[in-house]
RNA sequence: GCCGGUGUGGCGGAAUUGGUAGACGCAGCGGAUUCAAAAUCCGCCGCUGGAAACAGCGUGUCGGUUCGAGUCCGACCACCGGCACCA
């Protein structure tokens, strides 16, 4: 073999090996176990960034790992190509958003397959594709004739001045990002699938998954649901007012109720108060998101209506106030400012009654003057209720409300129902169109597809579907709807789609079974609620409708986290700042490695160390990966993503370590090489094994200890980093070893092709050659997965340490088989140990076997 | 603000079920090789004291449980992700 290891002619060989035997082309059959092995699909932005490489590499080391299983393994990759960034390069480069993202595709495919991953190529396609998105329609037709779509009023963030809707990132400090403009809150009518009709189910399926913990928490917390009392507050010559609270047994501290500024009852108050009405003007402006309405300002008016306490009979003003929303929930909430911070917060700004009505922990009245006693508790100034703990005021309460007609005890979610109409242009296409009679009809299949117009102009004016009559227009009175969907929708069921994505009849067909349910999807964190919550309920609806058999798209979760870098700035004259990549900056340390300085290698002047931060164009922090492969090889790039954290922890970039991963592929080729140069080693049967010196039994030891690690850190606890350093350790191992006689090559070379096949899934190509190199015919994708030999595992004496009161104090030498008493007496024996226990009392001595001896005493 | 997470040497991280803190790698230091450099190889490497043996301290902060806590519990601090139209 080469004794040079150079990555790129390897890789070339591998891939180009790979594709002439299309080796990751996944074919269904029913005999072997299916292993469908999914990575989010990539936003074609442009290039790969650092973060798509670590999420395939992911994906990839556990397909490859899993095909070495056994299993029947399919691994697809495409394109989650609808979205606002296509539209902003059109508005900016006057290239149509359909050519920008198809070429973007052309370029991410080519990094994708430079990598080197076992995807099956046959099966990708663009979200954008009319083949995929007409099957989203007619789905959605569909879904409109069960009844699980409606359209109702819905806030919009609103540019007055370009005349369009803004998303929430287009909206900077209130304003929208291009005009500068305050940013209106405007009612317009949108669809929505009715997601809350399964809030139960994708409640209760949470137990089904195999997702991390956090995962399924957020999920529970985002369902939010809870068990409360709807109730009504009359209003003198008005509707009442209803209300929902989890907290009924505060109800005798309500001081007050405060409605939505688009609440009837505001617009009612508004007609005759100008004040009133300029505040409500007011409350319309600023963005729409849950993160600023619950940070901003809270703001009041009263209206001079005043509500009926149900229970009291007592009268308590209506305030306007801007945190209170009208599409969540009723529009109205009642206050009570003795348990509620918000509330409490509000009525000593406008200098409303606070009342304690939960005593605090000592039975007492709570000491309200410093804010609100939020804590359950047992009722006080709460006339007859009082006494009672909460769930005994709360039935009380809500019975009392219930024969009075006043309430009813109702089960509420956090979860609103899912709005996917967007009034953008690159999007697949609402399948609904409008009649002259203000009919709302969905397109029937024959009118299927609608196909997105692909030669357009855009510009910061709104969709330009719109002004396009020959879309929009039908004749005869009818238009098209020209909202599109939101791009959630596509990535909803992509992976399902991908089990048969040449069907050019269906949707889905049976194949959709046989690999479904996803067995292991990777994706970053961020999309731990929204995109994975839509999916779940998509594939409920599928399944609904026969098209899937499965209750979970995704049995098997892993979150990666970010790829983070160092950042470098200068402070601009306009209070701005001027990043650096850090590839052109040189970064001084001092004698101990500590970092001191940083200059800019272009012109040696200083730049300001930022901290490290995720990689963003913003920061111009990101690494290229293309330049990480030109320079070092896939391989590379590969291992030290894998090595340089555990999956789910953000990964610092570091160039050195780059180096260093790169090093040891170095010195993995040339341990093959000079063990192939060192002779022919001998059969390593079990006379053999039984003959081996104590040096030969330790490194045979060492490898099937790191099979069993490696393989238990790949295939259950996908901790890569601690997979790669056992195989390093193996590796230092065999390089220390240096016995060339036939006995010791055999036990080096059992060693090597372990090393081989561990990292086979990380560093495929290196992998691929050198397997060939140690005389294999077959090629390493196809090797079975080494398993380890128990009996090399046996030790015959173990290191065991003494603690004196939990301090360390020596450490043992004992036979493996050592008992109790034996292995405490040697410990007590021990002159260290004699020294801290000399002059005081045993009290204890616990032996935990094969770990420890922990003496007491004082 | 609300929900979820993270915090360990100069740095990335390891310690899997409450049982040896710092595996593996990076950086640094010392040496070998070389005319020289690169590459490579060998050694050292948490902090403090000590010639050493060894001792004291040490896992964001404060407190608790335990024979024993990086790991469990309580409070706090800092940072990160999400908050429904970024994907």
């Amino acid at each position: 073999m080469d004794a040079q290891y150079k990555p790129h002619e390897i890789e070339h060989d591998a891939q180009q090996f790979w594709n002439e035997n299309q080796c990751f082309k996944a074919i269904e059959d029913q005999d072997r176990e299916k292993f469908y092995c999914l990575s989010m699909f990539p936003y074609p932005s442009g290039k790969l960034h650092m973060g798509h490489v670590r999420n395939y590499t992911i994906g990839d080391v556990v397909s490859r790992f899993q095909r070495m299983q056994g299993k029947n393994v399919m691994q697809p990759m495409g394109w989650d190509a609808f979205g606002m960034p296509a539209e902003n390069a059109a508005i900016k480069n006057q290239v149509p958003p359909a050519k920008w993202t198809y070429e973007n595709i052309d370029y991410m495919r080519a990094q994708l397959k430079a990598l080197g991953f076992a995807y099956d190529w046959d099966r990708e396609f663009a979200t954008c594709d009319s083949d995929y998105y007409r099957w989203e329609q007619w789905f959605f037709t569909k879904l409109v004739e069960k009844g699980l779509v409606y359209k109702k009023m819905s806030t919009v963030n609103w540019d007055p001045v370009d005349q369009t809707v803004l998303a929430n990132e287009q909206v900077i400090d209130g304003c929208g990002w291009r005009s500068g403009a305050p940013v209106e809150r405007k009612e317009i009518p949108l669809w929505f699938l009715k997601i809350t009709d399964y809030a139960d189910e994708l409640l209760a399926d949470l137990d089904k998954v195999e997702w991390p913990e956090q995962v399924k928490t957020m999920q529970r917390n985002w369902i939010g649901k809870s068990k409360g009392v709807e109730l009504a507050f009359d209003v003198d010559g008005d509707e009442p007012l209803r209300v929902y609270t989890t907290r009924p047994d505060t109800l005798m501290g309500v001081t007050y109720v405060a409605v939505a500024a688009g609440h009837p009852l505001a617009i009612k108050a508004a007609e005759d108060k100008p004040e009133l009405a300029a505040f409500l003007e007011e409350c319309s402006h600023g963005g729409t998101s849950e993160a600023e309405l619950a940070t901003m300002e809270k703001r009041g008016m009263a209206t001079g209506f005043e509500a009926i306490h149900p229970l009291t009979g007592d009268r308590v003003p209506v305030y306007v106030a801007n945190f209170v929303l009208m599409e969540y929930g009723t529009g109205a909430v009642m206050a009570v400012p003795g348990h509620d911070q918000r509330d409490w917060e509000f009525a000593t700004k406008y200098e409303l009654p606070i009342r304690a009505v939960i005593a605090d922990a000592d039975g007492q009245a709570p000491d309200l003057s410093q804010g609100a006693w939020v804590e359950h508790g047992s009722l006080i100034n709460s006339g007859e209720f009082d006494g009672l703990d909460f769930q005994a005021a709360f039935d009380a309460i809500a019975s009392r409300l219930e024969r009075d007609g006043h309430g009813e005890v109702k089960t509420n979610y956090r979860l609103r129902d899912w709005g996917v109409a967007r009034q953008r242009y690159w999007g697949a296409p609402i399948p609904v169109k409008y009649g002259p009679e203000g009919q709302t009809v969905p397109l029937t299949d024959d009118e299927l597809p609608v196909a997105l117009p692909l030669e357009v102009t855009v510009d910061a004016s709104g969709s330009p579907l719109k002004k396009m009559p020959a879309f929009s227009d039908l004749g005869d009175g009818w238009t098209r709807e020209t909202d599109t969907f939101d791009t959630f929708m596509e990535s909803s069921w992509y992976y399902a789609r991908f089990c048969c994505a040449d069907n050019p009849e269906a949707m889905l067909d049976e194949r959709a079974n046989y690999w479904l349910p996803v067995d292991l999807y990777i994706g970053g964190i961020e999309h731990a609620i929204l995109h994975l919550l839509y999916a779940r309920f998509f594939h409920k609806l599928m399944r609904d409708f026969g098209l899937v058999d499965s209750d979970e798209p995704f049995q098997r979760l892993l979150t990666q986290g970010m790829v983070i870098a160092e950042t470098f700035y200068r402070p601009e004259a306009n209070g701005g700042k001027e990043w650096f990549n850090p590839a052109d900056v040189e970064v001084k340390r001092d004698d101990k490695g500590r970092p001191l300085s940083a200059t800019l290698i272009s012109d040696g002047q200083p730049v300001e160390m930022g901290g490290i931060e995720k990689m963003s164009k913003s920061k111009n922090n990101g690494v290229d990966p293309q330049a990480m492969i030109d320079r070092f090889g896939a391989d590379t790039v590969r291992l030290f993503m894998m090595f340089a954290a555990p999956p789910e922890q953000s990964l610092e970039w570091s160039d050195s370590g780059v180096e260093g991963a790169h090093r040891f592929l170095k010195r993995l080729w040339r341990l093959v090489a000079e063990h192939l140069e060192a002779g022919t080693p001998a059969a390593l049967d079990a006379a053999a094994i039984a003959s081996l010196d104590d040096a030969q039994r330790e490194l045979r030891r060492k490898t099937h200890e790191t099979i069993k690690k490696a393989g238990d850190d790949i295939g259950r606890r996908t901790t890569f980093n601690t997979a790669i350093a056992a195989v390093m350790e193996l590796t230092n191992a065999i390089a220390k070893f240096g016995d060339t006689s036939p006995q010791g090559l055999a036990v080096s070379r059992e060693a090597i092709e372990a090393c081989v096949l561990l990292l086979a899934p990380i560093t495929p190509h290196a992998c691929h050659a050198l397997w060939r190199s140690l005389g294999h015919d077959g090629a390493v994708i196809d090797a079975t997965w080494p398993a380890f030999d128990e009996s090399a595992l046996a030790r015959d004496s173990i290191e065991l340490v003494v603690q004196v009161n939990g301090k360390l104090r020596a450490r043992l030498e004992v036979p493996a088989d050592a008992d109790k008493a034996a292995v405490e007496a040697l410990a007590l024996a021990n002159d260290n140990v004699q020294r801290h226990t000399d002059g005081k009392t045993l009290r204890k001595v616990i032996v935990v076997p094969g770990k420890l001896v922990n003496i007491v005493a004082n």
